[in-house]
DNA sequence: ACTTGACTTCAACATATGTTGAACCTGCAC
DNA sequence: GTGCAGGTTCAACATATGTTGAAGTCAAGT
């Protein structure tokens, strides 16, 4: 049913930044660009769901591996508040889809640019010159 | 013997950029930083080696696969100008032994999120709460 | 109610990766 | 030997990714 909710605790811009080892800045600067979102109090602060620190996880080894803050943010999305496993296992998914996808264009610029009389041969001292 | 290079060509900012498919100011910056090198004519104007274009078209790979130009340059340090192709498949094999390191740090990393009650749970609404 | 640590916004700074423009200089073709 | 396309440096601008500091506000325990 998905409805039994309750009220599922909330973090504040601090506990999200210790708990995914980032500065508060950071969390700040992830929200301002929709790596993750925030609801307000009614004095104005944040609170994010339990999920926050995980996507700031997740965003690291992402930006580690390629990605720009947009390009995470259009990877998450497509991801509710308090995603289910089966969302995260996606995420995931597409993540190592999409580096995986890079690293076999870059194996295969490279074979391209070894191979032959090729384009890194220009230049060379050879004798066809 | 190797000592037969004779005046292997040299190249002005413009045809480097224009072989290696930046733009001019892109190639002094990657001067700049280390990720190739120049030599001066008379009227100090740069001259690089056929290897720059081939340099900067790796280069731009490697960007592509979350390598810095710091990293790069590094990646390069031990290229000679106008290198062997033996030297290009020790760079591209590093290079790529490097990116599916971090491919494979990424999806370790990422199964450790996933796995289990594990970090990413933190905060989730389960019964445990 | 007060205190105090954590929050807010905003601007400035910092680093990485370049681009653009001004002002001036070179190299090469004629 | 001249013209001019293309080179030089330097500073400013631009975008991405954050951090820091000032000035003020909120929340939570006592």
């Amino acid at each position: 049913m998905t409805v039994l909710a309750g009220s599922p605790r909330t973090f504040s811009v601090g506990e999200v930044a210790v708990d995914s080892g980032v500065a508060p800045s950071a969390v700040r600067f992830y929200e301002s660009h929709g790596v993750i979102t925030a609801v307000r109090t009614a004095g104005n602060q944040r609170r994010f769901d339990g999920s926050a620190a995980c996507r700031i996880q997740v965003a690291k080894l992402a930006q580690r591996a390629g990605l720009s803050v947009r390009e995470i943010a259009a990877l998450f999305a497509d991801l509710s508040a308090d995603p289910t496993p089966d969302e995260w296992a996606g995420v995931a998914h597409r993540l190592v889809a999409e580096v995986e996808g890079r690293v076999r264009n870059l194996k295969a610029q490279l074979a391209a640019l070894e191979s032959g009389t090729r384009l890194c041969e220009i230049g060379r001292a050879d004798p066809a010159r």
